[in-house]
DNA sequence: ATAAATTTGCAAATGACTTGCAAAAATTCT
DNA sequence: AGAATTTTTGCAAGTCATTTGCAAATTTAT
């Protein structure tokens, strides 16, 4: 490990959310060339430290998101998107597993990866957004 | 509608899997500039002829999908990817609109659109890598 | 038919992410 | 430790999907 590496698995273990390369590359515990924080967040993904998936925000554009991916609890989290502040809203543990299985059976393929998500505006930017 | 509009609007109604813009380029029904596919998916969306999702293959790509958009069915599908040939699995009708409401519900957020999908190895790629 | 509004093609620009390459840092081997 | 070897990093340039400015072409309105 080496310090890029201890210092990124570190901001993603501490984080409530999902980052995107760019916000990491913007922390200033991160003073690393953006080619580093890409490596980087790969070796970690394939190294099983952390995930990702791909999500479009209409405001904030197209970004992988990472998260820290704990050894313990073994399953990820599925996450709401607030368009308006960027934030973004756990929604549990992942329940598709079974699902997925059924699926596999039914078509005979091999699912690697699944993506889900939901996008929209959070409650506090709702009620922001009346009093204007 | 013009005529590139029409075009496009044929193609996406006859496919039986989302379609990239890239693909739909490369169509030669479709003459018309790269600038010209991607503004007028973007007219079709935005006047609801067409939908899309934005998904990462490994092997192919991010990409933007379109899907010609029913007026009579109402809901959307969910697919299955194949990392390997590129094909698309069509795995129904979305069956989350419940599930949304109790989320909206529940966490008092406004869901504007959701994202779904599988991606893996379809049967007959697997079948097919077998005999390597 | 003439003016006004919309659409198109072409070329350049974006933005996220990747890659070549030489210098710097971490490992391995006397 | 000290030298040799492997890995990682920074910097700059490159990719790739998608977007945008602008003038010409096509439509639509008058
Ligand atoms: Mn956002
Ligand atoms: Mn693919
Ligand atoms: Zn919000
Ligand atoms: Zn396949």
């Amino acid at each position: 490990m080496t310090k890029a590496r201890k210092a990124l698995l570190e901001l993603l273990r501490e984080s409530k959310e999902p980052i995107s390369a760019s916000m990491l590359g913007g922390d200033p515990s991160l003073p690393f060339d953006q080619a580093t924080i890409y490596r980087n967040l790969h070796y970690l993904e394939e190294q099983g430290f952390a995930e990702s998936f791909i999500l479009h925000c209409t405001e904030h554009g197209t970004e992988r998101y990472y998260s820290y991916r704990s050894r313990s609890e073994g399953v990820h989290h599925h996450w709401f998107h607030c368009e308006k502040c960027h934030a973004f809203i756990d929604l549990g543990g992942c329940v598709y597993q079974e699902q997925m299985k059924d699926w596999e059976q039914q078509y005979g393929f091999t699912i690697n990866d699944h993506t889900f998500f939901l996008t929209g505006i959070c409650a506090s930017c709702k009620s922001q957004s009346l009093l204007e």
